[in-house]
DNA sequence: GCTAGTCATGGAAGACACCA
DNA sequence: TGGTGTCTTCCATGACTAGC
């Protein structure tokens, strides 16, 4: 049994298993959720569990099987983070349990600087998990300000790290100060902002000085965006170890392009699109951004409210979702066809 | 109650560093 | 130079949370 701090500090339980083969490969974690997941299955150490593969993907622990004469040990929830030791604390009706640390815990703060330099925020190539550790465990950087301090001759003297590699890290680095204001404002990890939800923000304000002005009222007004989605976003600006991190990023030279209000006119500005399955002709990120500059919302999951479902090779449940409240599917040959006919691709 | 977004997850594939 | 090991990226899902 494993207990894991995520970005938000939430800890999340993952139970070691004794190695088994499912679904044409081996399984040896499994996430458990939260407490209540493991109240719901009545697991103890020492359980013999049914694993299957949610989507031939994930390993999930589906029951515990009771067998006789079994030396079981009863999990026991941490009450301090795993990582700093700080308090654990649970809002009310949340089966979420968070460390109370925030970034002065070396977990979270690790987190949130891979979550920085993620494809869908800062998309800064070749730091991973692994070198982010590293960098943080040599004491090269502490914030993801730092990341842009960086020399090449400080990485290469690290573990398995070549010249070849620092210099990518370098230049992936330079390149990523030059991006939107959405990936920017994603970047910065604010509680309940993700990816369409800091579109909407920048699509409302326009600027980040206006952004940062904003009062709760004014916030509430943005798409998707309710009282408690806005307290986060207030809350954020208000702090000044925030606003002194948004400085120096800035003064680093990020920068992006000024946002134009135009949504209204594009030919697929209302439309909700959903991928889903293994695109071959083009990466799902450049899908997805060639519909969103024709001005579609690109969401994660099927509803009602769908309007097309793009699907790919060995697509899943989002295919039969779709299948089964009629919402239209196209495949990639057609997506191809619709980006070709707005100017955006050529089929090869 | 329904819808949609966020978060966290593990394995496969590919890129790259290291070493004999 | 080629084999080996490490690391990153990509993927779809379930649980959870928030908005309407």
């Amino acid at each position: 049994m494993e207990f894991q701090v995520g970005r938000t500090g939430a800890i999340t339980p993952v139970a070691i298993l004794e190695p088994v083969f499912v679904g044409g490969v081996t399984v040896s974690r499994a996430s458990l959720h939260n407490k209540d997941e493991i109240e719901r299955l009545g697991l103890k150490i020492g359980d013999i569990v049914v694993i299957r593969r949610a989507a031939d993907v994930i390993p999930q622990i589906t029951r515990r099987l009771a067998k006789k004469n079994q030396k079981l040990i009863q999990i026991v929830f941490p009450a301090r983070c795993p990582v700093c030791k700080s308090e654990l604390e649970q809002i009310e009706d949340e089966a979420t349990i968070r460390c109370s640390a925030g970034l002065f815990c070396a977990a979270q703060r690790k987190q949130a600087i891979q979550y920085f330099s993620s494809r869908k925020a800062m998309n800064i190539d070749g730091l991973g998990e692994k070198i982010v550790d590293l960098l943080v465990a040599e004491g090269l950087i502490n914030t993801a300000v730092d990341l842009y301090t960086l020399k090449t001759e400080q990485l290469v003297d690290l573990e398995r790290m070549g010249v070849k590699k620092a210099e990518n890290l370098i230049n992936a680095l330079s390149k990523s100060k030059q991006t939107t204001f959405a990936k920017f404002l994603l970047a910065l990890g604010i509680r309940e902002v993700g990816e369409a939800t800091a579109k909407s923000l920048t699509e409302h304000f326009l600027t980040l000085d206006q952004l940062k002005q904003a009062d709760l009222e004014s916030l509430q007004k943005v798409n998707d965006v309710g009282e408690v989605v806005a307290k986060h976003i207030h809350t954020f600006f208000r702090q000044a170890h925030n606003l002194d991190v948004i400085n120096a990023l800035l003064e680093v030279g990020i920068q992006w392009p000024a946002i134009e209000s135009k949504q209204h006119t594009l030919p697929l500005a209302t439309k909700t699109y959903v991928l889903t399955g293994s695109l071959v002709q083009m990466k799902r990120n450049e899908a997805k951004a060639a519909l969103q500059s024709l001005g579609a919302k690109v969401s994660g999951s099927v509803s009602a409210k769908t309007d097309c479902v793009v699907a790919g090779e060995s697509a899943g449940s989002k295919l039969s979702k779709a299948e089964k409240l009629g919402i239209p599917v196209i495949n990639e040959d057609e997506l191809l066809d619709l980006l070709e006919d707005e100017g955006l691709k050529t089929k090869d």
